[in-house]
RNA sequence: GGGGGUGUAGCUCAGUCGGUAGAGCAGCGGCCUUUUAAGCCGUGGGUCGAGGGUUCGAAUCCCUCCGCUCCCA
């Protein structure tokens, strides 16, 4: 598959006449000594400067002089012949430099103009106020740091070529604000939820993310292999089975928020591995778990936005408000008149209907399946503002506990937010013949032809016959909830390091 | 897999009817001590994604391929 040289990217030759400049600049530094020195301690961050003395007046600042040494990244220059102003970015912000013969004196001031924008650099200096009104730093002394030996983009438009923002991270980090505040509700979002749930008695876990039987979820693994073991292996697709086992041995409120791999498309929507946040509690029920769900979103949104209204590619959402709840059955018919009540456990009045919708019906699909269907195809788009689905028919829920009054359904719901699924939970299936049964109906199904079957997991059974507590669980996709929260469109701009073909043959 | 968009200087983008490549920022050389997309004068920088075709002549038209991106399945 030979691909054709994209010079943008090849990694040796692309030095340019910027380039050039930057190495000889390069060269001519280290002959004046150590070229990349460590030694510079910083004593503030830009922000918090800026937080701190954002409201004092010029005059307070000249009375009682307030200095410090900031270090960053030299990202604009404005050079008045004997003076000039900088902008400096360090990881707390960004603050403008005042440089002046006058103070730096006649070297320092040299060495300044020969600095290129995207250089690292320490500063020392006194806070002040400038005439425009602006808080800055009276630099003093100045230090190179670290040579940029590539051009940063360009100051007022930034990076937009998508392709470059996700394979150079780096770069879009350094010049992309919007990036860095996407990252920032991430980890404020993990952090909200792994404090929520460790401050209520959970306790955190790490499972295997090799697997000899890849277990808990629906989906194509991907496989590897152990040479000293010579064993195939599969890289998870959910830790569901390993948390459950950790219930049998009495961690009885435990969760997990790791990497899941799946070896399926790319989109907007799809990553090949994405982070999955799963809680199991003894002793709780599906409700008590869309109780905590709904608490935990809350709390994430509060702690990442400071708010519990967000907006979503401009449709408002109120997480505040409490979640709707809907049976998979009363969601249907809301949006599919046609269908009487009866009709919806008739295989052949659902085949009807998905004829109509336009989706092929497999001939090896019961109704469960079949509801399904119609579901994803009618209603799950449509459902914006926060709504559990409830009730899910046991042929899709082969993890899920019966409904008592209902054999056909279990005590599962899945999170609807923005059209989107955000998190899945149930009543855990805890009767281990139940289990054995369920995946003998997955190991049917794979045989049949059906990749994202289940494989028949022999220990997880003989774990269940040790006794399992009644339990819920919950698994939340962190990508989605992230999109959601930043209010980003595509999973891409939520991922550090989204996967992408590679940039060479 | 199907359809739309897109690929031109380090970055962001123009490029008319097919006539041999442009701007801003960045760079380089000057001037300039309160600017903040600083300003002014001067100046270098291009495999127009790749390959093929049509043509006297292709960034432009046609074909194939590659990448990115959005929508749909």
């Amino acid at each position: 598959m030979a691909r054709s040289p994209k010079r943008k990217w090849s990694m040796e030759q692309d030095s340019n006449d910027q380039m050039m400049v930057r190495r000889e600049k390069q060269e001519r530094w280290r002959e004046q000594g150590q070229a990349y020195p460590n030694d510079f301690r910083r004593d503030a961050l830009a922000g918090d400067l800026l937080a701190r003395y954002g409201d004092m007046d010029g005059a307070a600042l000249e009375q009682e002089p307030i200095s410090a040494r900031l270090a960053g990244r030299l990202m604009s220059r404005r050079v008045m012949g004997k003076a000039s102003f900088a902008d400096l970015q360090d990881q707390g912000g960004r603050i403008q430099l005042f440089l002046g013969k006058d103070h730096l004196g006649e070297a320092a001031y040299g060495l300044f103009r020969e600095l290129d924008l995207g250089d690292i650099i320490g500063v020392e200096g006194e806070i002040f106020r400038t005439r425009a009104g602006e808080l800055s730093l009276r630099v003093t002394s100045l230090r190179l740091l670290s040579k940029a030996l590539r051009p940063l983009p360009e100051k007022w438009h930034g990076l937009s070529d998508p392709e470059i923002r996700f394979r150079q991270r780096y770069v879009d980090l350094i010049v992309t604000e919007a990036a860095r505040r996407t990252f920032r509700i991430r980890a404020q979002t993990v952090a909200a939820l792994r404090q929520g749930l460790s401050q209520r008695g959970f306790f955190e876990a790490e499972t295997p993310m090799m697997q000899p039987i890849p277990g808990g979820a629906t989906a194509r693994p991907f496989i590897t292999h152990h040479h000293a073991l010579d064993m195939t292996l599969y890289l998870r697709i959910a830790p569901e089975l390993y948390l459950k086992r950790l219930v049998v041995g009495g961690f009885e409120q435990v969760f997990e928020i790791n990497r899941n791999f799946r070896n399926e498309g790319i989109s907007t929507r799809h990553n090949p591995e994405f982070t999955m946040l799963e809680w199991y509690e003894a002793y709780a029920d599906f409700h008590r778990a869309m109780d905590l769900t709904e608490t935990l979103i809350r709390s994430a949104a509060q702690a990442a936005l400071g708010t519990e209204a967000i907006t979503y590619q401009g449709l408002d959402i109120d997480l505040g408000r409490p979640f709707l709840r809907l049976t998979v059955e009363e969601a249907v018919r809301a949006h599919n008149p046609e269908l009487a009540q009866a009709d919806l456990r008739d295989p052949h009045c659902l085949a009807e209907q998905l004829a109509r919708l336009g989706v092929g019906c497999h001939p090896g699909w019961g109704w469960g399946k079949r509801l399904i269907e119609i579901f994803e195809k009618t209603v799950e788009g449509k459902l914006q503002q926060p709504t559990f689905i409830t009730h899910y028919p046991l042929e899709v829920s082969p993890l899920a506990r019966r409904n008592n009054d209902d054999p056909e359904v279990t005590d599962r719901f899945e999170l609807m937010i923005a059209g989107r699924e955000i998190a899945n939970g149930f009543s855990e299936l805890n009767d281990p013949d139940d289990q054995a049964a369920r995946f003998r109906a997955q190991v049917a199904a794979k045989e049949a032809g059906d990749e994202e079957a289940m494989f028949f997991d022999a220990d997880y059974i003989r774990a269940l016959e040790y006794g399992m507590p009644p339990t819920a669980g919950v698994g939340m996709g962190i990508d989605r909830l992230v999109m959601l929260l930043a209010d980003q469109a595509s999973i891409r701009e939520v991922i550090l390091f989204p996967h992408l073909r590679p940039e060479q043959a």
